[in-house]
RNA sequence: GGGUGGUUAGCUCAGUUGGUUAGAGCACCAGCCUCACAUGCUGGGGGUCACAGGUUCGAGUCCUGUACCACCCA
């Protein structure tokens, strides 16, 4: 074995290994256990965020595995409709210069898949890094035919139920991209703004009851005038009182528009007036439902103002009673053209009041980042309120549970207040919407035209053409988990992996996807999606930012395992940036952040890292410094494991024959038991920082600080007996390997590539056998040993102490010294002839000696462990001062400590009420305390009066 | 404005039903190339647990309020 861990030229060889050995695909024995993967955007590449995700998943698969269930992940990605389009457009353009009308929709869609055939494999590939035991031969894609018939056949039968409909209504529009969005697809985002103060003159000659001829109204959109089409007061407000069912003629474009009394109008705001354009903007929207209202919509597609208005009842019918004129200067105007026109022409007219400054928030695209606008469109819709509703029985009666429990609020939150789910996109890339029409614009929902003739009884000289418009990539996504399995077919998959038994996710996605999962498979299945929803936090950066292309501080979960230069990784941050003028300052940070570039840690360094940031906590922060700190793990790990070989290969492990277990193996053995259960329940409670933590301290403070240290005496000692030797390297390479499985899941190369080498010494290695598929280590209670674990306590503790002295006395770290006990207990002493041997060689003694009279005790530097008293002789070594210096600290310590105790127990009402072993543990403390304070004060008084 | 989560060492985080002197890693200081490991070993320093009240014999932990941060929703 290499002095240090090499992770590249593990990691990589043995993933490959694994899939040809295709051991990743479910044994067929045991309880079911699946996990659908949250299927990365096809476009994607792995980022922090799905590296920590499928870290998670991969442990709980692995665990699972070994546990001996017939245990199936599923892998697949996501088509990304809007995403992948507009990938798939901007190539396009650059290489040859044409826009996706130019190509067609036939010969552009063909290049999105031409695309997805070259490139669309990259995150799969950072999938297999990151070590991920999926089933690759069950890879699923949402556009796959497969995957689009159950699509298809959810679309049809929710229509067939009427639970999808199609209708005008208002959706949020992405001008830039021409489509529909869903709400969880636009960001909010606060901004300074202009609150302009229009004043709408009130027709016929009324006059509020201050007298005025006209109402004021404001508004951060005054383009929307163009709009409105009533004023809006609030029913209890006296000052409107009088002018309810009155008129005001709009401005501008001089339409009769009512004023209702609507509580969406605040009394406090304003002037308590408020103008009402149900056609642009969702809170008018349901101002005119209630008002019955018209809806006029004035802007196209692009965003600019219409020539002519369209008006339109609540049920999306055509008024002809209204005028659609608009003011012709306006006409072809962008949106923010038009507004500057309109403020400037009202201001013009003496209709402008005043103008303000306000922070408000704007709706972005989150792709697009255009500015959405509320627009009224041809849309379909699911109606979700049927569908919601088993769906949040479903968690609140426990058939399916969060972890942590308060995302189920969450849940609830947002389930309560469902509104129908627009579906439908002006995508070309996507589900086609299996809907045809005829002339008349009649619309037949079937699983393909014929079947649409056929289920309608159309003759076949009726001309019918599809709905242009592909669905939701989250309809899709909505049926992940059953679709994936087979569905609508009733497969041996269904049958075994469905519900599947948890759901990964972060909680940003509870609405998108979670939600719509449950809702849609409860439906079609009549079974939960899954019985458990872990969420996890979200990975941060170092200072708790987001991690964003924008702001330059994304970390490549690549460029950790295999190391990035500097340069390298400035050039990825500031290359091909939406806002170049930001690549100075991110070049700058980075520099100062990362002035060596980033050094290669290896994927199991990686995977312990997020392994131990998963807290129940919402943010992330991903710390550079616990990575160096795993991987020194990793590097811990891999030379303990080569003290192991190198004093067991080729040796007698003592697999058969008698062997004589020392102390320290004996305790080692218990501790592992007590560390088996502990990774387990905290495995099984989702806390994986505590699993991780679990192991590590195990590993590290027990294995390798005193067990390897422990076990030298014994390995090197020519005068031990062949059975004790033999009982050492039993427990060395046995402990070891059971150490191996239970980091399996969280740390799965290195702990393959070890145990490929001390499973042969353990005797548990079949030929050909992988660590992935050994048994899960059980916790033995028959072989916890308290008694052991008592003593090498005591053992630690005089080893500690001689050590403690040592530094405190500047002597050299190599002198041997002769050591004397006193004061102990008969245990004490025979721990100490049992045990001598350990110490002199941990302690670097050259000599441990009982002393039964401790009156007879040198002058030397004291230290306690429990009533006996650890000496080591002053004469010549022993600097006076330095250890009146020690003492007095020591005391001060202990001083503090009774006066804290004192006070507690002099509190009568402590000792009254306090349960009474409490008050018997307090006071035992006490007298410790007091003795050992005694001791020390004792020893100082002899020292100083030197 | 409503809701949720957070605030513990310089930094990143644990702290189970209230009960040892509040822990870990990193960073820091001192000493060590001790035959597994300098990605290491040994020892050490560092916290009035955001603040203010309350409940309790006892509060980092429970309750109320406040401040600040973050996110979601309006």
């Amino acid at each position: 074995m290499d002095k240090t861990y090499q992770p590249e030229q593990i990691e990589t060889r043995w993933y490959q290994r694994w899939e040809a050995d295709n051991r990743f695909a479910p044994s067929g024995e045991g309880q079911p256990f699946s996990i659908m993967i949250p299927p990365p955007n096809v476009t994607g590449s792995l980022h922090m965020g799905h590296a920590f995700q499928d870290t998670i998943m991969d442990t709980l698969v692995r665990y699972q595995r070994m546990k001996g269930r017939n245990t199936l992940w599923q892998v697949g990605t996501d088509h990304a409709g809007i995403a992948t389009q507009m990938l798939v457009e901007r190539k396009v353009a650059a290489e040859e210069g044409k826009s996706r009308h130019d190509l067609g929709r036939e010969a552009f869609t063909d290049k999105i898949w031409e695309w997805k055939q070259e490139s669309g494999g990259h995150i799969t590939r950072q999938l297999r890094r990151m070590g991920a035991s999926v089933d690759w031969t069950r890879e699923r894609f949402t556009m796959d035919d497969g995957f689009y018939k159950a699509v298809q056949e959810v679309f049809v039968r929710l229509f067939d139920e009427g639970l999808i409909y199609r209708g005008k209504r208002l959706v949020n529009w992405d001008p830039t991209l021409h489509t529909a969005i869903s709400d969880l697809e636009v960001e909010n985002k606060e901004q300074q703004g202009q609150f302009w103060h229009f004043r709408y003159p009130l027709a016929d000659g009324v006059t509020t009851d201050a007298g005025l001829d006209h109402l004021v109204v404001a508004t951060t959109r005054p383009e929307t005038l163009l709009g409105d089409t009533g004023v809006a007061v609030n029913p209890d407000d006296p000052r409107y009182a009088s002018l309810i069912g009155k008129f005001i003629e709009l401005p501008l474009v001089g339409r009769r528009i009512p004023v209702v009394a609507d509580e969406h109008a605040d009394m406090d705001k304003g002037s308590g007036c408020v103008k009402i354009t149900p056609a642009h903007d969702f809170n008018d929207y349901e101002v005119g439902k209630r008002q019955g209202l018209a809806l006029i919509n004035v802007m196209t597609p692009e965003a600019t103002i219409r020539e002519r208005a369209e008006a339109f009842d609540l049920q999306g019918r055509p008024r002809d009673d209204i005028d659609p004129a608009l003011p012709a200067a306006y006409a072809g105007l962008d949106r923010y053209a038009a507004r500057e026109r309109i403020v400037a022409d009202m201001e013009a007219a003496g209709l402008l009041e005043k103008t303000e400054t306000i922070t408000n928030t704007l709706p972005y695209g989150d792709r697009s980042g255009d500015v959405i606008e509320p627009l009224l469109t041809d849309q379909w819709f699911v109606a979700v309120e049927t569908l919601a509703k088993p769906a949040i029985e479903a968690v609140e009666n426990g058939d399916i549970q969060f972890v942590p429990k308060n995302y189920e609020n969450m849940y609830f939150a947002w389930m309560r207040d469902l509104q129908d789910w627009c579906i439908s996109r002006q995508l070309w890339w996507g589900h086609r919407i299996p809907a045809w029409y005829d002339a008349e614009g009649n619309v037949y929902v079937a699983r393909s035209e014929a079947e649409a003739r056929d289920k309608y009884g159309l003759s076949a000289d009726v001309a019918l053409t599809q709905d242009e418009d592909v669905l939701d990539t989250w309809f899709s996504s909505g049926l992940w988990t059953f679709g994936t399995l087979g569905w609508p077919e009733p497969t041996p998959e269904l049958a075994t992996f469905h519900p599947s038994s948890v759901l990964v996710t972060g909680f940003d996605i509870i609405f998108f996807w979670v939600a719509r999962m449950i809702m849609m498979t409860l439906k079609f299945t009549g079974e939960v999606p899954f019985r458990q929803v872990y969420v996890h936090g979200l990975v941060r950066d170092a200072q708790g930012q987001k991690m964003s292309k924008s702001k330059g501080n994304v970390l490549d979960p690549i460029d950790l395992i295999d190391g990035i230069d500097l340069d390298s990784l400035v050039a990825k941050r500031t290359g091909n940036m939406m806002q170049p003028q930001k690549a100075r300052a991110i070049e700058k940070a980075t520099r100062a952040e990362f002035p060596e570039g980033i050094e290669p840690h290896g994927t199991d360094a990686l995977r312990f890292t997020f392994l131990s940031l998963a807290t129940t906590g919402r943010d992330v922060k991903f710390d550079m410094g616990r990575l160096d700190g795993f991987r020194n793990f990793c590097n811990k790990l891999w030379n303990a494991s080569r003290y192991v070989l190198m004093n067991t290969e080729g040796e007698d492990v003592g697999l058969d024959g008698e062997v004589e277990l020392s102390l320290a193996d004996r305790w080692i053995v218990s501790r592992l038991q007590r560390t088996e259960r502990e990774v387990t329940r905290t495995l099984d409670d989702y806390r994986f920082d505590l699993a991780s933590q679990a192991l590590y301290e195990f590993v590290w403070n027990e294995y390798c600080d005193w067990y390897l240290e422990l076990s030298k005496p014994v390995l090197w000692d020519d005068n031990a007996s062949l059975a004790a030797k033999r009982g050492t390297r039993r427990t060395l390479v046995r402990v070891l390997e059971a150490i191996l499985r239970l980091a399996h899941p969280m740390m799965p190369f290195i702990s393959e590539e070890i145990w490929q080498r001390v499973a042969p010494l353990a005797g548990t290695a079949a030929e050909g056998a992988s660590l992935m598929t050994q048994p899960w280590p059980q916790a033995d209670d028959a072989r916890l040993d308290e008694t052991a674990e008592r003593d090498i306590e005591w053992l630690k503790g005089v080893i500690v102490a001689v050590r403690n002295i040592r530094a405190e006395m500047n002597l050299a770290p190599g002198k041997p010294l002769d050591v004397l006990l006193t004061k102990g207990s008969d245990a004490d002493r025979e721990r100490l002839v049992a045990n001598r041997r350990f110490l002199a060689k941990l302690a670097k003694l050259d000599s441990a000696e009982w002393l039964d009279d401790p009156a007879a005790a040198p002058l030397a530097a004291t230290q306690l462990v429990g009533d006996m008293e650890v000496l080591v002789p002053m004469a010549g070594l022993i600097d006076k001062d330095a250890e009146l210096k020690r003492l007095g600290k020591e005391l001060d310590k202990q001083d503090k400590f009774i006066g804290g105790l004192e006070k507690k127990l002099g509190n009568e009402s402590f000792v009254a009420k306090a349960p009474a072993e409490v008050v018997e543990k307090e006071r035992a403390k006490l007298a410790e305390a007091q003795a050992s304070r005694q001791v020390l004060a004792e020893q100082r008084d002899k020292i100083a009066a030197l």
